[in-house]
DNA sequence: CGCGTCGTTGAACAGGATCAACACGCGTGG
DNA sequence: CCACGCGTGTTGATCCTGTTCAACGACGCG
């Protein structure tokens, strides 16, 4: 939250996810986590993980990479909200959110939940409200993506990724989930 | 940059700093890195820092502990520039580059070096170089920063603190230093 | 049935972008 | 030594993308 009272959602996580690692180092906590669906989640005691990690160097490394990747998820951010226009943003956040489900096997014929309010996802991409609504709209008239009642489906992809100007590098997943 | 040709600067690196730590454990990077003023840089292989984490697990943690608190800046970016107008954005970098500068001893007296054109300010804030020029002189105007010939002063650091809406807590810097 | 959340719409407004000049200092080459 | 070009900073005018305000409709749930 801004001093001026204004939100900014900075990552959304799917199943699968450790939404906590980003503080695993760092003494306070300059960030705060909540939920927007029913959600299981498993608690991993921070001494614990840090323990096993100084054991374990194997691990440590794949959770450390897994932090880098969430780094560079936030760099991609800083760029889409940064230097990209509505309908881009729009178009790239759509792409980022279903690579990153497939990945995680949610993504059924270009086709996945998404369970995010309007208002969540404006203050996720840095627009108003009003305007997410008549930048999905011209989504939609554009024959690219297809979005009720929470559930998401890419009608085209390869224009998709052009309008949002994606590649999916950022995101380092193996090349067979790409 | 953009597939439109469109440049965002996603960090300035100080003194000491080490750009490159975000790909450690990636295959591929997917930024790049350059110079805006003369630099000597030391170069460490990847692999050798990686060995060096596997045996030492203290290491590891610290430069861990680098990249989150990266990770941190690059979250604080997106809200300056997904949520805080020009002005408190301009205000809130220059407050992070002094006290990322003091860390390093680099300030006297709240004035440091920043060797930073308005044309990348503008690049890094997600700005036009016209407004970057316009909302610098505003803060000249209302008595916070004094900027000239790439030397930063900063006059009144509580209210500049306040215009950008800058808490350094996300820095996670020993309290010393702050 | 009533209420709250969410999505949608229209109209007016504003913050910042864009375009086009120009000023200034500096290094370079003629 | 001077002219020139380049990078950088500055200014004014106009335009446009996105915000704000205000209202309403649809839906689900207690």
């Amino acid at each position: 939250m801004t001093g001026e009272g204004k939100r900014q959602i900075l990552a959304f996580h799917i199943t699968g996810d450790m939404p906590d690692l980003q503080s695993l180092h760092l003494q306070t906590l300059d960030i705060s986590i909540g939920t927007i669906t029913a959600c299981k989640v498993g608690f991993i005691q921070h001494e614990d993980l840090q323990r096993l990690c100084e054991r374990q160097a194997r691990v440590a490394a794949a959770l450390w990479r897994e932090t880098l990747i969430y780094a560079a998820m936030f760099r991609e951010w800083i760029t889409n909200i940064g230097r990209r226009q509505a309908l881009g943003r729009a178009a790239h956040f759509m792409c980022e959110y279903i690579v990153r489900a497939r990945a995680m096997g949610l993504v059924e014929d270009y086709s996945c939940e998404l369970p995010i309010t309007q208002e969540e996802l404006s203050d996720a991409m840095g627009l108003s409200i009003v305007h997410v609504n008549r930048v999905l709209q011209e989504l939609r008239k554009l024959g690219l993506i297809n979005l009720e009642s929470r559930h998401l489906t890419v009608l085209d992809w390869t224009r998709l990724q052009e309008v949002g100007d994606f590649d999916a590098g950022y995101l380092h997943l193996p090349k067979t989930a790409t």
